[in-house]
DNA sequence: ACTATATTTCCATAAATATGGAAATATAGC
DNA sequence: GCTATATTTCCATATTTATGGAAATATAGT
């Protein structure tokens, strides 16, 4: 993770829309939910979802998988992960003092 | 903090001159960085760099502190903290589960 | 092949962001 | 008040991003 990937998964997520699928979807589970549900529960003409999810998949914020006729969109946990840990790393420089408020322990490697 | 006020941190970090700046700042520590020092470290015109400045201070994810004919900016950890714990509380739904690699633990109330 | 449904692409337009030189505005020392 | 330095504002321009209707494409059941 550099410097530009995680300006990529921070831009894929700077948006009130694509916050809101993203969220949505994390909210939904791995199982994920379709573009015509996340259409309807969110109100989001069908051409403009269509491209917020292309912009978060293209970051890879989240994942298609083709079902049959519908295309289930998960949110990609490691993304975020990776995301957090590497703003995490870079907090304050390594010292713990500057964030007393959160503690991050990641339990297992996650490069 | 709401779905706006995550956009508007995500959005100020999501540019590559802001996230170098931020992390200048955050390696800087508490006491910051004049915006000279920052412009010949990042090598960004004054303008360019007023600009951003001016974007990351609005979005609250920078303080601006004047000592003398300089100006001191310095990384907002709080900011940054309350959105990782924003991003984080609604990560998985509250099922650990989905998040093996990272654990977040606040040790502190951080509303 | 035909039909129905799901999703994406096309396209034009609107709106927001980024850039950096030049001028303006502080601030402080003399 | 004058000078030097620090920083910001102004401004025009370039670039990127967002929007959504209509048409196109894909998939599956009959």
């Amino acid at each position: 993770m550099n410097s530009q990937q995680a300006v990529t998964l921070l831009f894929a997520l700077a948006q009130e829309a694509r916050l809101d699928i993203f969220r949505c979807l994390v909210q939904a589970g791995p199982a994920g939910l379709s573009a015509g549900v996340i259409s309807q529960t969110l109100h989001i003409p069908n051409s403009t979802l269509s491209f917020h999810l292309k912009e978060l998949s293209h970051a890879g914020m989240i994942s298609a998988k083709q079902e049959s006729r519908f295309i289930y969109y998960s949110a990609n946990y490691q993304s975020m992960n990776a995301l957090l840990t590497y703003l995490t790393d870079n907090c304050c420089a390594g010292q713990a003092a500057c964030c007393p408020d959160m503690q991050c322990q990641p339990t297992k490697e996650n490069e």
